[in-house]
DNA sequence: CCCTGATTCGC
DNA sequence: GCGAATCAGG
């Protein structure tokens, strides 16, 4: 996978939008989340709340450094650190997950940015877009919106898409689409994609041909029902 | 253990 | 430029 420049726009907005590097990199597909901070760091994207560098010790030495780099010279006037910028942290739950349409879409000059493609992860079987797909060519006429092109990954405290890991059950809850559509969320049940309680559900035990069978509980909650 | 981001360095 | 390996804190 390469950085093209549609890749590059994912990575520099959910990086803004405070997405872990792991969930921007399952996100876009096709690189490690090395390759996603590398990334970052290569396009000056730069510095959120790191573990590892909470505050700089002003202590005279610094040898912690695994390369002794022997620069002595370095006349630039202290840098001025700004000091830690609160950043979003990973299920922040506004109280108002509802993306406001807002008019503002009206401005015309605006080049539609692609946002992240909205994709699907359920037991009815469809998959996720992969690394591999074939990308929609967005470009030609992207009229006006109705819907804002913003997925927005927090849906209120729920279990995004953007959420799921390889340990995180990824059973759909509600409708896909509907503004409250989550995940699970549970831990899985170890080399399932599902929690134990989800596994039960999606894998049933073949029964004998013409056994009477109870309704099977569908996934999203059933039907719709409307 | 799991997670996180930062940094280094061979490619 | 890229990203795996490594580090280091939570």
């Amino acid at each position: 996978m390469s950085w093209t420049d549609e890749r590059i726009d994912q990575l520099k907005a959910m990086w803004e939008r405070g997405l872990t590097a792991s969930q921007i990199a399952d996100e876009l597909g096709g690189v490690s989340r090395n390759a996603v901070i590398g990334k970052a760091h290569r396009l000056g994207l730069q510095s959120r709340p790191s573990p590892v560098k909470a505050n700089e010790a002003p202590k005279k030495a610094a040898p912690p450094v695994r390369k002794p780099a022997p620069e002595a010279d370095a006349p630039k006037p202290a840098a001025p650190v700004h000091h830690a910028a609160p950043a979003p942290v990973r299920a922040p739950a506004p109280a108002a997950p509802a993306p406001a349409p807002a008019a503002s879409a009206a401005s015309d000059a605006e080049p539609p940015k692609p946002q992240p493609r909205i994709i699907s992860v359920g037991p009815g079987g469809f998959l996720r877009q992969g690394p591999g797909d074939q990308q929609a060519p967005i470009p030609p006429a992207p009229p006006r919106r109705l819907v804002p092109a913003k997925p927005s990954p927090e849906i209120a405290g729920k279990t995004s898409l953007l959420d799921l890991t390889e340990r995180i059950c990824k059973w759909p809850m509600g409708h896909p689409g509907e503004p409250d559509f989550h995940f699970c969320g549970e831990a899985v049940n170890p080399g399932f994609p599902y929690c134990v309680e989800h596994c039960g559900r999606a894998y049933q035990a073949q029964l004998p041909r013409g056994t009477r069978r109870p309704p099977p509980p569908l996934p999203f909650g059933g039907p719709r029902v409307r």
